[in-house]
DNA sequence: AGCAAGAAATTGTCAAACAATCTGACCGAG
DNA sequence: CTCGGTCAGATTGTTTGACAATTTCTTGCT
């Protein structure tokens, strides 16, 4: 049972995908997706049997994938002890945040003067795709949507580095938000902010950018600190 | 011949050498340092014959090395045709350094407010390591000390993350500079730029440090991109 | 010189094996 | 009954050899 769930072909929001990957490729954002869709909790122990049986792949390849997930943040790694699911405490993630704030206010200004008018449609889309999966109380949408704003923004930002730093970085905190947005409050809050974000960007309007995107982060921090605290 | 050369245990620069290390981490490293070193050239192949021999593990281990690598950037993997050395053009450097400019900043800033005395200490001792090398003109030492300064702004500014994305970055232009860098007129001016930032480091001097940091880049952008663009 | 067919090299992947280390169960001493 | 200690089983680290898929080099033909 749950076969079709686990060999399914994820982050086509991401436009990473080749159809064509290699094995590799495949075991690696099977594992990912794994773990940005909360099937992995946080902390947990992941061993290779028990992938090589969800990815299907030979051991070599597994650690190659591991390896490279290691590397991108999402795995920890202790000698003979084997891979965890990166795990955030309070600290972690104001850590995180303190980056993000100026890396991705950045990107949102530089999407305003970047961006081609396809980008900015595209945008608008996204948050309205975002819009629909709240009113459903689709979760797992909400995430794809969420990642797909993401994606226009820093596609249209113009710059690879910030795409590859954020991506990293926002890929720690997406499975967190499973665990710990039940909150549903904050969550429409969320979405408040993110509308308020995503005018600027159609309006190409970089300073009520900047100020979104601060607004946005700090307190989405804020918030996921507080509950972090709270069930730790 | 030069055997010697290629068993170094490198980066102690860092504070990473566990010195009971996998070989994987090892091969890593070794591999990393070939790299940052300038003994492989921006752009070039890397069979896995040649990096077998080089790190003396077997395919496994390396390529489980190598996936970590081009997680990080270091390396550009080509399905069927191998690894060659990340290449940065023009355009890509300007993408760090939009990067770089307000992290950088940001661990600047921090580093005034957050860094103990001891690392106020290091980030001088650092510096005038850096000067030193300079006078004796030993680009490899020259590297090593800014190594060993960055360590230490990343570690005194308290925040890993910052640490984790720059890490990657700066890796990626550090070996550029072996190639460009034959200029010594931009090395000195480097030199007093770093200066005068170290300089309001020790003082902790928040703006005065924000200040530094920025000139610093933007000088840097501009000499790296001007070079870049001539020999290109 | 240009090009196509075949040979050689390289990468992608798997499987089997063994050493080193960790984990958990079992057992005896206090 | 709890606290260590020992030992077996499980897990990770690493190597080797094999083979298919693909790329790159060579060679010979026109």
């Amino acid at each position: 049972m749950t076969e079709h769930l686990l060999n399914h072909r994820p982050e086509s929001a991401l436009g990473l995908d080749n159809v064509e990957r290699s094995l590799r490729e495949q075991a690696q954002s099977t594992i990912r997706e794994a773990i940005l869709s909360g099937r992995f909790t946080a902390g947990q122990k992941l061993t290779e049997r028990q992938l090589t049986e969800l990815t299907g792949s030979s051991r070599s390849i597994l650690r190659e994938a591991l390896s490279h997930l290691e590397a991108r943040g999402l795995l920890i790694r202790q000698t003979h002890r084997g891979f965890t699911v990166a795990k955030l405490n309070p600290r972690a993630i104001y850590e995180i945040f303190e980056l993000r704030e100026p890396v991705e206010t950045l990107a949102a200004e530089l999407f305003t003067e970047r961006a081609s008018d396809q980008e900015v449609a595209e945008i608008k889309a996204a948050f309205e795709a975002l819009e629909h999966s709240f009113e459903a109380g689709d979760l797992r949408k909400m995430r794809t949507a969420k990642e797909w704003f993401f994606s226009v923004l820093f596609t249209g930002c113009r710059n690879t580095e910030i795409r590859k730093a954020l991506e990293n970085v926002i890929d720690r905190i997406s499975y967190l938000r499973i665990q710990l947005l039940n909150d549903s409050e904050r969550r429409k809050q969320a979405l408040i902010e993110m509308g308020q974000l995503a005018n600027a960007l159609v309006a190409r309007d970089r300073d009520a950018a900047r100020n979104a995107s601060i607004a946005h982060l700090v307190s989405a921090r804020q918030a996921l600190i507080k509950q972090l605290s709270k069930s730790n």
